[in-house]
DNA sequence: AAATAGTACCTTGCACAGCAAGGTACCGTG
DNA sequence: CACGGTACCTTGCTGTGCAAGGTACTATTT
């Protein structure tokens, strides 16, 4: 992938991708940032403050678990108002990436 | 639109559109900037540093023309560069929509 | 002629989020 | 018992969009 665009054109999506994993399943911050690095290729570094400010934004509630391969695992669960601020996200992504194909037309 | 996500989700992608809009035609940054704050919502303050950003890059060159109505305009040109940049930007951008579509799912 | 509104340029200070790099600690395997 | 993997976390940096403000030219209104 490209590098200055991906920078910066991957920000303030990242939280609508976490809720929409959580909205799938429960899972805690190591793995989703395994997966979330296969797919767009967002940092370690980048989960764990992002996950804090979602917790401390009343979308996502956390329990912790045994691994059984290394230390327990803090699980992130989504809640409702995490689920309606999900809605609300896609809906703007998916305006704004119309607006943005608009934009390129033919370019594309 | 909404707040948060919008805010910080344009972030990076405005370049390649600004390109985008240059390769069908020069164009002054006034013009630019209510052009694209129609279609993203992004604000006068941001054009200014981001048209000398890509000038710098040599993405884009500049000349002065009278407007008859206000102070002469600067009109920017889009460069080989620049046309070579839209292309790897567009391409990146696909490939990030792609993959965010797949982690929506379906969620969309 | 003076005030207003629109065009068009620009700057400054701020806030925020992703990143790289580093650090801690637990576990199983060699 | 050292090593590598798992899983947590923090710190400092950088870049960029934003809001707010500022300048100056032109045309319209009063």
């Amino acid at each position: 992938m490209g590098e200055s665009l991906q920078i910066q054109l991957k920000k303030g999506v990242l939280e609508m991708c976490v809720l929409a994993l959580l909205s799938k399943g429960d899972n805690y911050a190591y793995d989703i940032a395994i997966l979330m690095a296969e797919a767009v290729g967002m940092g370690e570094g980048t989960i764990y403050p992002l996950m804090r400010r979602m917790q401390n934004d009343g979308l996502v509630t956390t329990y912790l678990q045994e691994s059984g391969s290394g230390p327990p695992r803090k699980y992130y669960k989504i809640t409702k108002s995490g689920a309606l601020a999900l809605k609300t996200q896609v809906a703007d992504w998916l305006a704004f990436e119309g607006a943005v194909r608009k934009i390129l037309g033919d370019a594309t």
